[in-house]
DNA sequence: ACGGGAGTTAAACGAACGTTTGATATCTAG
DNA sequence: CTAGATATCAAACGTTCGTTTAACTCCCGT
């Protein structure tokens, strides 16, 4: 074995193991999954979870970042501009939710752990949230309430339009049990353009 | 002790074990609850929780059981009548948030669990589901298809619905953190009147 | 008044948990 | 070439998990 193949295998094992954890998190929820059900389906030694991550917690932390920063950067990408409220929302709302469909299991982890307080975890979610409001207040509400006189404050705001973009993957497994194939009826495309019109004009 | 005393207190051991689930289950998530930190927060023996509700996950089902039964109900009471559609669409949403904030704790355990894919519990959440879609979709969605030509399946716009009037009670924990106060700045009057807006002319 | 059922208890069960250790193989740097 | 770092491994660590058992108390129906 080449030594780039052997780094180039450190690192597969390293990402093999996250894909792993955001798939059996998101089924299964966190601590419901156990570190041999993990390694059994990465493929890797018991011992490799603790070696990469250093514990079970830091796995979790290094998945929610990367949800985290990827959502905070779309945020930034598509409110941070000049340009029409509307057109703003639009784009970001389309980006977002894309973002969600591509990174689904990783969302559901996060809306599943966002309620528990564990105050390690808490902590830094409420890192990366006071990011978001802060764009949302600059970009969203107070634009919003300069020309039409609605207050409404972000740390509300954020949380509604942050949930009902993700209502669909956090419904499907129980959607799917409903209704066969519910999951593909509506477009992802579609679903984007039912959200935005919500928000412009209402149902 | 008097019989009704004995009787009495035995209804008020599951009542409390009941509560102090609901409490533990919605701020730790269900799995890293102990049922040791349960019984000693309810103050009874380890073995009362097993004698009453069978196993620790009996005691889950119940606690949704309670939750889905009292929010379906208010979608029957409000929906399932004449009227004009944003009429009972305003009155769903003003109960159902009432509703929430008077189960907040149960709302935050049914959410969080609700991704899993437990066999066991992912079924019967999907009996509850099945009837939520059928009232929305018979009032809500057919209605709106009729008088506006949007159509927009129920397995779709239930979760919307959803999710944006629970926001609020997922992210209270993480928005606390951003900003102290941040979750009673916000009346609950005010909070279900801007979700009325936002679905009856956007935001 | 007494047998039976319901509530409660302390103790123990085996299993599974997350983590650590020490040895081994492989690659890198000097 | 060799010393050290890196990746992998099997095995064991001590805890904690949810559940079960058996004994005991107390109340109720007959």
């Amino acid at each position: 074995m080449k030594k780039t193949d052997k780094k180039q295998h450190a690192i597969e094992s390293r990402e093999r193991i996250l894909q792993a954890a955001i798939m059996l998190f998101s089924r299964h929820g966190f601590a419901e999954t156990g570190m041999r059900e993990l390694v059994a389906e990465a493929d890797v030694n018991l011992s490799m979870v603790n070696y990469f991550f250093g514990s079970k917690k830091g796995l979790l932390k290094e998945i929610l970042d990367a949800f985290f920063s990827g959502y905070l950067a779309i945020a930034r990408d598509t409110l941070v501009t000049d340009g029409d409220l509307q057109v703003k929302l639009e784009r970001f709302i389309g980006n977002a939710v894309r973002y969600f469909d591509a990174n689904r299991e990783a969302l559901v982890i996060a809306i599943s752990e966002l309620p528990h307080d564990d105050p390690e975890i808490l902590e830094y979610k409420a890192g990366w949230a006071r990011q978001m409001v802060e764009i949302i207040n600059h970009e969203i509400c107070l634009p919003l309430a300069a020309e039409s006189g609605r207050a409404i404050p972000p740390t509300c705001f954020a949380p509604m339009l942050t949930t009902i973009m993700a209502s669909r993957f956090l419904f499907a497994p129980v959607m799917e049990k409903v209704e066969a194939g519910s999951s593909t009826t509506v477009t992802m495309g579609d679903y984007t353009k039912t959200i935005v019109r919500i928000f412009l004009q209402g149902i």
